[in-house]
DNA sequence: CTGAAAGCGCTAACAC
DNA sequence: GTGTTAGCGCTTTCAG
């Protein structure tokens, strides 16, 4: 590919014979431009191989039409949801993400925002409610929308679009103690990187002292993000030092799974034996045999309400922050059967 | 968030009291700038809240920084796994992938193509060979280094890193066929909007005819992208169509997943009665019981020689196009022991 | 309906 | 080590 230099509007209104003023009016409304020289300068488009620079009109006009976007990671199906209702959403109104990976790491947070805001995007979503003092300045000092998902922040910076991930783990606990269950263990990370996963773990302990039950069964399966086969392994931990457990809650749907499967190979019934449950609503939980039982947090509907909440702060049509909570539900299936 | 206008270099430079040339001097190199004038740019800078911004730099140098990616879908974690490779080689040097979806049709790639293009990308990756006609003109037109992946076209555009989808069907109806399977059956999609699961199909019937054998179990599973749901969905068919069938090969491992559940359900025994393979590798088919055989097309690896392939090119290192071919390789799991 | 002038915020190139 | 000038490609504004 030769890195010749790309036609410009001077190109195009030069051969049409006309000012770039009246190409840059007839590439856009297309109205108030003569039908003639419009379509000569449709052609000399077509020839030319023009295509519009919007870094310029980006300076010109002071708007990107980007909107940052911060996750932990991509390779999470709950948060590739929340970005697909994201994305469309911003879509219809021409503006369109900007996304980078935090990696569950608050300090590459505070770098990626900062180069993100570079980019002077006219609003910025963050995941979560944590973030390193000079993150929040940054945040704060940008002068532009901003919405942290994901999470309830007790002092939220501006918009939130969230649930209580303390809450949805109390749900399960209720759902098990509901079922006669009364040793429960908990599979999560053993930091505090992933902040959502921590919440979970802390709601799970006070759901089980509200219940009067004793929530020593914690199981740290190493560094989040956890997976499938962290699930399999903390299983295994699980029934050589507390074999009596009787119900387990996963920090997610894939360490439920792995957790699972790790039962089926030892041959332990699942639900007879041992409950399980997840979060998340992944599709493998509908699927798998026996189901899991789950929270849906409806990370789609995060997405898109965050979207509805950037286009209305953008427009200046919100006076003060939006605080939207979701209500996350249970989905209850095969694997808590009572 | 007052939307106030953010300081700029000129307003560095006044309150320091130098010209803004050498505010943009400190605030890069930092060399050639005298040492107490940069400490007290750098202190303006905090107090003022100064973010640099990179619009006008970008339209200046004509350099933007940003790669434009199109994948078909952010919910896969195969196409994840790429962009995380990639995303990671490009960010060494200076550069931000720009992502869109095209939702696996190549009418929307096309104006997504066209939408990207216009923030003056430094070079382009898209997933596949197919496009329409003005698609491969605006890539071949638009003076910028064009990577197609996941795929090996047979006129490429410009670079190429991929494989050959029907040589991994291949493989795996090889592996069948060594096992004793005869009665093999495939499941996909019924349209041929995922070009590279029609691919696979193609590469499974002609490996078939190769091996002696009727290529006539192909089950239309519905629109792609295929899930677990879909791959359930088409076993109950398949075994209600065709119950003599011994093994079966998935569009992806998600479908071959939802396969082996039926069977579960149904009380069919894997891989006695049936054989199942997937494609893709994903972290599922290592752990579900029993295990799935599957084809690793090292998703990742395609993103990692994406970027270099990139990052050359962009250097003007490279003089012909690069054809980067990667090696599938079958993973023989339980799910078609023999 | 069309054009001329000016400028968005930054930096290469050239002084000094 | 620092400043001046000019201009990247577009569009707002004001004239005609």
């Amino acid at each position: 590919m030769p890195p010749r230099k790309p036609p410009t509007m001077q190109d195009i209104a030069r051969k049409v014979g006309v000012s770039p003023m009246t190409v840059s009016r007839a590439l856009r409304d297309g109205t108030s431009v003569n039908a003639q020289t419009r379509e000569a300068i449709r052609q000399a488009v077509d020839q030319l191989g023009y295509v519009f620079d919007s870094t310029a009109a980006n300076l010109r006009n002071q708007r990107t039409g980007f909107v940052a976007v911060t996750i932990p990671s991509i390779n999470n199906a709950n948060f590739a949801a929340t970005v697909r209702g994201l994305s469309e959403g911003l879509r219809e109104h021409g503006l369109q993400p900007l996304l980078g990976y935090t990696d569950y790491d608050i300090e590459q947070e505070e770098v990626l925002v900062e180069q993100l805001l570079r980019r002077r995007p006219e609003a910025i979503v963050v995941t979560g409610g944590q973030h390193t003092p000079r993150c929040r300045r940054l945040l704060q000092g940008a002068g532009i929308p901003v919405v942290e998902t994901w999470d309830l922040p007790e002092d939220p910076i501006d918009h939130v679009v969230g649930f209580s991930n303390a809450d949805a783990a109390r749900m399960l606990v209720d759902h098990l103690a509901a079922t006669g269950r009364t040793r429960v263990a908990f599979i999560g990370g053993d930091t505090d990187r992933d902040s959502r996963g921590t919440d979970r773990r802390e709601g799970f302990i006070a759901a089980m002292k509200r219940h009067g039950l004793e929530a020593n069964r914690l199981i740290g399966a190493g560094m989040p993000p956890l997976s499938m086969r962290e699930g399999a392994m903390a299983m295994r931990i699980l029934l050589q030092q507390a074999p009596d457990t009787e119900a387990i809650i996963c920090v997610s749907d894939l360490v439920a799974f792995g957790a699972l499967t790790e039962c089926q190979r030892a041959g332990i019934d699942v639900p007879g034996q041992m409950a399980i449950a997840g979060f998340g609503n992944y599709e493998i939980s509908a699927i798998c045999v026996p189901s899991l039982t789950t929270v849906d947090p409806f990370s789609e509907e995060i997405g898109t309400r965050t979207a509805a909440t950037v286009i209305a702060a953008i427009a200046g049509e919100v006076g003060s922050p939006v605080i939207s909570r979701i209500e996350p539900q249970v989905c209850v299936r095969e694997s808590s059967e009572g």
